[in-house]
DNA sequence: CTGAAAGCGCTAACAT
DNA sequence: ATGTTAGCGCTTTCAG
């Protein structure tokens, strides 16, 4: 079990230092070579030194290099639920175009709004990051004081905010084609899945789909909410049918609260599209429901690389802006909607 | 677009030397009231420091501290894919305890092993990580080379080596619960979708899966390759249920395998688990397909934990040593095994 | 019990 | 064209 030394922390490595001895030059001017290219510096002597980086495999040392800078060249990303496809699509985005960018990628995975603030605390205030994307909601009084007594660059994503600048999508249009891919299927009586008091994202939603069912005369649309998660949409399903005239037709605003209600419908012996029509929002998964599912795209990987981009312009002192990516939402027919029945 | 100043890299914050400053001590007591709790200094001097520090809301600057004491409190994890729910579980594990144990983490996706070198050496060397987790496959060339020309304290997570040690469950058991599952049931052609040559946990689970097979007198078992992907599953099912004797009953070695040949079945117009059975590994997505899957266990955030345990005990000298989590693996019962047809 | 000094590896303003 | 100096914020001997 025990044995012998602790493992030198990282392994040796060369330095500005070791570079400089073996050409017999200043450290100084390495570092002038090694960053600007050496623009002021003889030839001959950054061709030594050049050579002698690349014998050794010179590598700079992050920290060393970060503290002199006040830079650390590192981005976190908080978000709720890793094991959430939307969540891990979006951060998927961001870490490669961060990658591009050169930094590298801090994940807090946080469960709630307390955790969220202890995490925001600690990558902040440690000085960990240079900036933040943060894909949680952060209302709470814990999170405000947070970020407003510790403020550092950072921009939300797939939420907008009172406390900083947002990237989003078009989330009425979703709401809107949702609503129209069903009204057009020859429903009259539909229904929302959602979580309307919590998610700004699914209130957009919402909100375009019923515009368009009061264009299209349709008095009321039913609502259930739910939490975003598969049982979510599987409890919310239950609701909505148990009622006394339920809808022909439920838009799901989330793919994986569409999933769950695909399994409700099932459980209580209601076929789809045949019984009841089901659209949502795609994804991997929904191509191998059963039936796959009619469902909305999103560009959640370019909604994670622009939050990066605009996080980087702030911390490069640009203005920061909101910005709703100008993709817009295109419906992926499958098997879930079909007629009304009857 | 363009608006003055770039933002100050980082919120100022207090120092140790202004907390110095404040109390009319040197930096040094300071340092080590904060550290080593100040045993050695007056009480009333250690007061003094302490409530300063706390006026000011004092946190050490990580990456000053880290180039100090040569440690970043940095663990870094490389993973193929970051919308697998597999992995996202194993990595949330590995996170939490992370967290638990003063580090935060690092991950960067990797799509092959390319990249995956490229990774590696980017953290490793310039040195933004104390210690890596890694659940990517590691036998090519580049990975080696960089992993030993460039050491630093590393785990493989589900995954063999003989670059390093890893943390593993006991997948030979899966299989072997897998087998006999469908066994009982009293199928006696049976099938396996798994990634045989490139995953030594495919590998490990099939050969339990056979062991069974072989004890109970089942001469022969298909075999279908996949990509560790519902699209995998899907293409593999199809070319185990065209040959001329298709199984009865299958074992898909992955949850996302299992959700893909769910799907093709579907498309064939067999029914589960009427036509056939399918026994897979489990997962929350497993509890939403049509029908709900038989599955395995796996105790995957266990893992992630674990690894991140043995690697702090590397980091810190001690003997390193592969690790199966004794945990075994657990059926649970859904709707997607049956007696075989006739 | 407390302070002075050195240095982690690097960058950047200034001097030569 | 190159070197000198100073310092980022912290820890850690070693003296006093």
């Amino acid at each position: 079990m025990t044995s012998g030394e602790p493992l030198k922390p990282t392994a040796t490595r060369a330095t500005l230092k070791d570079i400089a001895r073996a050409v017999g030059v200043d450290v100084s001017t390495v570092s002038k070579v090694l960053n600007d290219g050496g623009i002021s510096v003889r030839a001959q002597t950054r061709q030594a030194i050049l050579d002698e980086a690349r014998r050794v495999n010179y590598r700079p040392h992050a920290l060393a290099r970060n503290l002199r800078t006040q830079r650390t060249g590192a981005l976190g990303i908080l978000l709720p639920d890793l094991t959430n496809p939307v969540y891990a699509t979006t951060v998927r985005g961001a870490m490669r175009q961060a990658e591009m960018a050169g930094y590298v990628t801090l994940i807090a995975e946080v469960a709630d709004e307390q955790r969220s603030a202890s995490a925001y605390m600690r990558l902040v205030s440690e000085r960990r990051i240079d900036g933040l994307i943060i894909a949680v909601t952060a209302e709470s009084r814990e999170m405000i004081e947070a970020i407003e007594g510790n403020p550092v660059p950072h921009v939300f994503v797939n939420r907008r905010s009172s406390i900083g600048r947002s990237v989003t999508v078009d989330d009425q249009a979703s709401g809107r084609l949702a609503a129209q891919t069903l009204i057009d299927a020859g429903h009259t009586r539909l229904g929302f899945i959602g979580s309307v008091p919590d998610l700004d994202t699914s209130r957009r939603r919402y909100n375009g789909f019923f515009e368009v069912c009061r264009e299209a005369g349709l008095a009321s649309v039913s609502i259930a909410n739910a939490p975003v998660s598969r049982r979510g949409g599987f409890d919310a399903l239950h609701s909505l049918m148990g009622g006394r005239s339920p809808p022909t037709a439920i838009f799901a605003f989330n793919m994986l609260v569409g999933i769950g209600a695909l399994a409700a419908a099932r459980v209580r012996g209601i076929q789809v599209p045949r019984d009841l029509s089901v659209v949502s929002l795609d994804g991997e998964d929904a191509i191998f429901t059963a039936p796959p599912l009619t469902a909305i795209t999103t560009p959640l990987a370019e909604m994670g690389a622009r939050a990066v981009i605009e996080l980087e312009a702030m911390i490069n002192g640009r203005e920061p802006q909101d910005v709703v990516i100008d993709i817009p939402p295109r419906l992926v027919m499958r098997e879930s909607v079909g007629p009304p029945p009857n």
